[in-house]
RNA sequence: GCCGAGGUGACAGAGUGGCCAAUGUGACCGCCUGCAGAGCGGUUUUCCGGGAGUUCGAAUCUUCCCCUCGGCACCA
């Protein structure tokens, strides 16, 4: 048994083997902040999310890298329509972006750095690709990779044939006239007085779009990278545009072993985007569903293939959420009534099998669906065991210690293990609560059931949902 | 136009040639329950876009056709 991950580069399953045995370098390209982050930005952060925490679990070292572009044409046109200083805009929904990745559970990247930080990085950078003859500065201050230097690798990820490049793209770039080759891609972009610019050799402008990735990755992950990420819509040009100038520059090849790209969500069968307009952004959706719900709507479809959202899909998702999530529930109101030992043994055979069924899983590129149908079955299990009888609470917690090992992973279930916090819910604490049950107790005892219901209604409309069990009264936030 | 991905039950979505094609949601029935909830058991008739082929055997491989979505300026 052995992981293995599709590879945009050769378009095949491949077995993962990372150059450097255990120490995996893996960079992920982050967003350009000129707006706040939509639900398909979510989408890909989340699945490179799991697939680090995947590999964290199978006991590999990862150096995760995850850019943020904060100079960029988007951003100086954003500022100019609204008026504000672009680097104040770009500061501003850098935070939001952070923010954004935070509620959502997705883990700090291990370095998380900007371009405005690696202008001389990247100035260094283009320098020596001029002086390798890669590229070329023109009278007009900017400076261009020089395609026609490594043409056998045109099309290297986009598998597209040179001729079809131009066909597609020619006709709609305005090509630069400055521009040699029409699908010669900038390097440095000279910068008029009123915008943010650097001085650098070729006079006052600022870095092209693909070149950060390349400086950064070298700088704090290595010249060959086992692992590059980012969404589909990056193929081409941008991660091709790395490959040149990146393998240009070191000289080895490849510059990232394996390539993995995370397909689109779409709403309506269309994509999700902003220049469509059609998009959510990741604020707006956790105003209507929490965090975990939505990492588990984005982990139920493999991370390659589309995913159609909608108010429906995310409500599905979230029943199918709260099956497991009242399996944990169970579990831990189990373990208060169980005895220390001499349950049923059985259990740790049905936790042995469920882990090798996620391993088994999430080894075939990182099937997050699969892991999630086994995880399914092995609640049905647990379920059913405890309704039979009420096992040990040594091997309860073993069960409890089981999703808490999984969740290291998907990032799902930590709030049910953990538990919610005391607090107060609609006006009440968690001692009112427990009054208010006892007297429904009282209640139940002398079958009063109207002014059982009529507490145990009070209380739902304040968000208490009570359950009896064969335990004891239980009860939970809605 | 060129290139790519995909068409699986009511819906969502796995599927690594071979036990009755996972799993979840929904619906229905039963158990449990004062009721409800949660849970358990069961049912949801021929669900693999269509044709041809390879094979003892195909949802899985080949080929043709139909349809959908996406990439080719920016985009996760």
């Amino acid at each position: 048994m052995a992981l293995r991950v599709y590879n945009t580069l050769t378009r095949e399953m491949e077995e993962f083997v990372p150059i450097h045995g255990k120490k995996i370098n893996m960079y992920v390209c982050g967003p350009t902040v000129y707006d706040h982050c939509h639900l398909g930005h979510a989408r890909s952060y989340i699945s490179f999310d799991v697939i680090r925490r995947y590999l964290l679990y199978l006991g590999y070292d990862v150096h995760y890298i995850s850019n943020v572009t904060d100079v960029d044409d988007k951003i100086i046109n954003r500022a100019k329509e609204t008026g504000e200083d672009p680097f104040d805009l770009s500061a501003r929904f850098t935070r939001s972006f952070i923010e954004d990745m935070a509620s959502l559970g997705v883990k700090m990247p291990d370095e998380q750095p900007t371009v405005t930080g690696h202008i001389k990085e990247i100035i260094d950078v283009v320098k020596v690709l001029i002086l390798k003859g890669f590229a070329y500065a023109t009278l007009q201050g900017n400076v261009y990779y020089d395609l026609t230097k490594s043409q056998e690798k045109i099309g290297i990820l986009s598998h597209q044939t040179t001729e079809g490049l131009m066909e597609g793209s020619g006709a709609r770039i305005d090509v630069e006239k400055d521009k040699r080759y029409p699908l010669d891609f900038v390097l440095w972009k000279n910068s008029p007085p009123d915008e943010p610019g650097w001085d650098s050799p070729w006079g006052r402008g600022r870095p092209g779009w693909h070149i950060e990735c390349t400086v950064m990755s070298m700088k704090y992950g290595s010249q060959q990278l086992d692992i590059h990420g980012g969404g589909a819509d990056l193929i081409f040009p941008h991660h091709e545009a790395e490959i040149h100038q990146s393998e240009g520059y070191t000289g080895k090849q490849p510059f990232s072993k394996y390539w993995l790209h995370n397909g689109f969500l779409t709403i309506d069968k269309e994509k999700m985007s902003k220049s469509l307009g059609n998009f959510f952004t990741i604020k707006q959706v956790l105003g209507e569903f929490p965090p975990e719900v939505i990492r588990f709507f984005i982990l139920n479809t493999h991370y390659r293939n589309t995913i159609d959202y909608s108010e429906k899909h995310l409500e599905e998702a979230g029943r199918a959420y709260e099956r497991i999530s009242n399996t944990i529930t169970n579990v831990k109101y189990a373990i208060e009534s169980a005895a220390e030992e001499g349950g049923d043994p059985g259990i740790y055979g049905e936790i042995d099998e469920a882990r090798k069924l996620f391993i088994w899983s999430m080894d075939e590129d990182f099937n997050t669906r699969e892991a999630l149908a086994n995880l399914f079955i092995f609640s049905r299990r647990i379920n059913a065991i405890l309704s039979e009888s009420i096992p040990d609470r040594k091997s309860l917690q073993a069960v409890l210690g089981f999703f808490s090992e999984i969740d290291g992973v998907l990032g799902v279930f930590g709030k049910d293990i953990r538990g919610t916090p005391e607090g107060i819910t609609g006006g009440l604490s968690d001692k009112d609560i427990d009054a208010m049950i006892q007297q429904r107790e009282e209640a139940r005892g002398a079958k009063d059931w109207k002014r059982a219901d009529t507490i145990r209604d009070e209380l739902k409309e304040k968000g208490i949902i009570i359950e009896d069990g064969k335990e004891g009264v239980r009860w939970r936030r809605a």
